[in-house]
DNA sequence: CGATATGATACGTTAAAGCACATCACACAA
DNA sequence: TTGTGTGATGTGCTTTAACGTATCATATCG
């Protein structure tokens, strides 16, 4: 018979990761909430998703829904933009800037770009 | 009897638009097809996605799953991004300027930005 | 050593996304 | 007028996210 054959099946699906451009978003979503100091357990209080469910989304094993996201990004103080491509390079370098702890303080800072490519001025780049 | 009360409730159900933000994204999808010169029936033909569910998404009354979106999103080429409060200004800012038709060409653009605002220099801010 | 916190995994159930397909109303042009 | 393209809406069906709950292995700390 063939019964633990569709169990397993069942099985193995659960483990099945999503495309490379999910996974980014989950890894997002896992390092901003370490950033935080939170626990899934902390954040599953804060946002009302399950620590189980957490769990899977950080592991890129879920294609979460949007409202799903939306509200952990809240929580998270991220929001979700759809980035035109021509622009993508300027707004990570501006996302990296902002993400690394505050040298530069408040000062004002700067980005330039043209076309596909972005450059910081008063440029701490050390990553 | 009750009968068709319940058929009357799965009836409204149908037309519940979903919170500010994720409506927000569905503009900006509708926004960007547009802006190409597709129709739902093209795009359904590129993203694989069925026209009427098109209509639903960019109506805003439906919870789609992230892969819907990235879908959609990368035919229209853009890109999901989880931006930092912080940096937000800062990034719509250079989307704004990046969705504008080709004044200053292909010259090089700035932005500049400082805690919760962000100014962009080389400035044509004519909306 | 036990106690506690963490992340990963599993299971049963429910609600809803997603699909294929069919209309429908409203344009606008031949 | 008729034809054609568009977006919106409905229906039945399948798939699956999401939930609640529980368990497990692995740390780290008393």
């Amino acid at each position: 018979m063939c019964f633990n054959v569709s169990y397993r099946l069942t099985d193995m699906k659960k483990q099945i990761k999503m495309s490379y451009l999910l996974e980014k978003i989950a890894g997002r979503l896992k390092q901003a909430r370490e950033s935080k100091g939170l626990s899934q357990r902390a954040l599953a209080q804060l946002t009302g998703v399950p620590q189980s469910h957490l769990s899977k989304i950080e592991s890129g094993v879920v294609d979460i829904r949007l409202s799903s996201l939306v509200a952990i990004s809240r929580t998270l103080e991220l929001e979700l933009e759809l980035v035109p491509k021509q622009a993508l390079p300027a707004v990570q370098a501006l996302i990296r800037s902002v993400e690394k702890p505050d040298k530069n303080g408040d000062q004002p800072r700067y980005v330039m770009w043209s076309a596909k490519s972005a450059y910081q001025l008063e440029g701490d780049d050390d990553d």
